[in-house]
DNA sequence: ACCTGAACACCGTTCAAGT
DNA sequence: ACCTGAACACCGTTCAAGT
């Protein structure tokens, strides 16, 4: 009846495959993600979707880096280089969190280089514009990326399994009446549980501080100079591209 | 011959089958952890087993505590507490690192936390022979907490698979050739890869001098009330036990 | 109390065969 | 070029039955 001239409908797709997994793995995790059921799903043989695919791993493959690539860039945000680094660290870590199964899925296939890139990218400028060059700079980049994947995949991980076993409260409890008991306050603030939004901020800004404010071994002063393009510790051959 | 006035040999015991998966992860990871390999491993049916540890499930986690508790406890080295903070965060790295396998089976039950509590209690002390007290004390040892454990999951990854996809390589000579070009020093450094030692050194201690620099957002000196037992920056309460 | 084999309900993947 | 069912080699787990 429709249209009968041609390979109107190829069935099956590569497209619709994909689609189809991706769909499965939202819902229920990439451990949820199983051949037959996909097979089921897509209402073919189990068979035909390897031939469009080749195998459950590379299907995975596949789904992981279309999901890294609609990622897509970050821009900083923020006046001082400091809080533009720190821009980028909560713009990686709000894209990390937004595709929960995602970040278990890049960790486990040896890809968290890969999704590195587009922070990795906007940060170089800021070292720069901080005034670090060469190794260090490199240095800079890779604390402040490693800081924040690693923080996301802890985070992700406690909220993974909410019941902490020997219940974390107990723990914090006895410490609290051993050697530390003369600070409950703390013990209260430990048995409570972190609050992940201001935990991140924190430590990413101690340690951009840390890292911005102490060129390796040199005085930790850095001069009030900001005219537009390179203010502190004077890089020698910020050159070329117009501002 | 030997002995048979008693039940001598129980034949199959709990310990013996966690030793013999215990070994087979040890060598392939957990993944290579099957019921009945482990059962031809004991020369026994696969069935005993279950018996013995209720299911695979339980069996894994029997072998993460115990493999936690094997870890013990942290002592801190160094003279100032920053330097004994980071002394903490690099011991508890190495342990980690000690049991590969460990840290993604934790990972993968949500016990992270579990595995924080020897380095949370020595960071307590240091966080407050730093002069920090409460809540913000508390952040502080979780700052830590979270940096070296995330640092060792990003560094675990990238070693557990050593091709890295779209060539790192390739992807920072693009880079480089880009805006960021007037750097090559960086370029080099970044498409040469971390150093996970140094890294992770310059990374904790960048964080620690931020923490602890910098009580969030009141005056940096600290030591209000603190009697005897607390003054600011210098470590005043080496404890009892001999020096 | 401990061990056993048989059986169930799942997997991913290959292959020869269809159109 | 695309799809198919049958078959292989694995899984974890349950159960009724042995001693």
């Amino acid at each position: 009846m429709a249209g009968r001239s041609g390979p109107v409908r190829p069935s099956l797709t590569r497209e619709q495959v994909l689609a189809a997994a991706a769909a499965l793995v939202k819902q229920h995790g990439p451990g949820a993600l199983t051949m037959r059921k996909l097979a089921a799903e897509l209402g073919t043989a189990v068979t035909s979707i390897y031939w469009h695919v080749g195998n459950r791993e590379s299907l995975l493959e596949a789904l992981v880096e279309r999901t890294v690539v609609e990622l897509g860039a970050i821009t900083p945000r923020g006046r001082t280089p400091a809080a533009r680094v720190v821009s980028v660290a909560r713009a990686l870590r709000r894209r990390l969190l937004d595709h929960p199964h995602l970040i278990a899925m890049v960790h486990e296939r040896g890809l968290t280089e890969r999704m590195f890139q587009p922070a990795a990218r906007a940060l170089v400028d800021e070292v720069h514009a901080a005034g670090l060059r060469g190794a260090p700079a490199a240095e800079a980049v890779r604390a402040v990326l490693f800081q924040a994947v690693g923080f996301v995949l802890v985070e992700r991980n406690r909220a993974r399994s909410p019941v902490q076993r020997p219940g974390e409260q107990e723990l914090w409890d006895i410490q609290g009446a051993g050697e530390g008991a003369d600070d409950p306050a703390l013990a209260r603030a430990l048995a409570r549980g972190p609050q992940p939004d201001k935990l991140f901020t924190v430590s990413v800004r101690a340690l951009v501080d840390g890292l911005l404010n102490t060129p390796p071994s040199t005085p930790p002063k850095a001069s009030p100079r900001t005219s537009e393009s390179t203010p502190p510790s004077a890089p020698p051959s910020t050159p070329p591209s117009a501002p």
